[in-house]
DNA sequence: CAAAGTCTGTGAATAATGGCACAAACAATG
DNA sequence: CATTGTTTGTGCCATTATTCACAGACTTTG
């Protein structure tokens, strides 16, 4: 949950709301210029209510009897989530997990942009992955500042994770996306975000283990 | 929310079970035979009444005033969660992404194999990552079929997912952990996990956004 | 321009989840 | 073996999140 202006806003609606403006963008494309939060949540797999009341905690941008007018509702929420401001990325860990998010397509047009990548294995460094180069692990935190970097992705072994948020912490990161299967301990100012591969998977084969045959 | 003899189980509470196998798992080999909630929930950023609670629903497996023994529980957990059974898995997408998973050291471990790789670029078919070829997405529904797969992984681009999925379920798959940021609309006997992870780091984001200065 | 139809915005109801707090169970100690 | 200290298991409560449902606003149509 998140306080905005006094209001407490679910952190859940937040992350839906960046699903109706990925999807307001694909309406646009195709000319579409109005739609009703039925369909909305329809192309996006939501009750009709949800949408309403994610779009409600921010105000009213919908005209009854006809929906919402596609691009106000994408300009409203590119502004409403700061869409506006780009920030500067640093994947730590250049294993194939790391290498994927190098080159992931998808982040720069999110305002992502990945600036620096850091690995601890000799052989890599220096390496050039499109237009980052890979740099020491010892270099985090003067790279970090000099490149204005606000957010960190770790994507290395669990036993050197806690190791590793120990230095960007020390670098002044705030926000950490952390695909390595270990409970981080930091600040409570500092934000994480776990992605846990595995877990999703073995949740998933869960479902299989426990459906009537 | 899932359905065990009668009894509704948050989904999130199976997922927190693999933290605690996992660190039950760790505990184990440093020879830490037993373990209180509160020293459970610590090592897994998690509070002591929500251990107790999330293994409160299978049973009681704990010794009042002395705590969980390592071993037991982690025995315990495993017969819960189905991890005697391995499942084959299969990849569809063999960019950046795909090629990650494919080679992730994690899953092997967990029970879950991966049989199978699917690509619609000509040029990456027959290619050989460790032990899975690549083969064309029009084999897919065959090599299924063939190979007993129960989980897919949709690691291929958004326009794309929609029609990748359609054939998966038509090849009788149950399960997919679906990386594209596109609604999946699936029948409902089957379960789709979405990771979106350009959405994670916008929501991760929005916290910067957020913060008062 | 009236009548019928559509769709929003939102309070109120419901559902889901997590935390509290304490009795009961067991351990440890002398 | 009684006393003190720990820790579990769980009913109850608080909080959070989602759905319901409908009045009111707007559109469309003839």
């Amino acid at each position: 949950m998140v306080n905005v202006n006094n209001k407490k806003i679910p952190a859940s609606t937040i992350s839906r709301l960046f699903v109706y403006l990925r999807e307001l963008s694909e309406l646009i494309k195709v000319n579409i210029n109005t739609i009703s939060s039925a369909e909305l949540g329809e192309r996006t797999n939501l009750s009709d209510a949800q949408v309403r009341k994610d779009l409600g905690y921010f105000g009213q941008f919908g005209v009854s009897g006809s929906g919402y007018n596609t691009q106000e509702l994408k300009a409203a929420l590119e502004k409403i989530l700061g869409r506006d401001k780009t920030w500067n990325v640093a994947v730590v860990g250049a294993g194939h997990l790391g290498m994927a998010l190098l080159t992931y397509p998808g982040f720069a047009d999110h305002g992502l942009n990945i600036v620096a990548a850091f690995d601890s294995k000799a052989k890599k460094i220096d390496r050039k992955i499109g237009d980052v180069t890979i740099s020491t692990i010892d270099d985090i935190e003067k790279i970090i500042k000099a490149k204005n970097i606000s957010i960190a992705i770790i994507a290395v072994p669990a036993q050197s994770a806690q190791a590793v948020t120990e230095k960007l912490v020390e670098a002044g990161i705030e926000c950490i996306l952390n695909f390595a299967p270990a409970a981080l301990a930091v600040p409570e100012n500092v934000k994480v975000k776990d992605v846990d591969l595995s877990r999703e998977l073995e949740t998933l084969s869960y479902f299989l283990v426990n459906k009537k045959a």
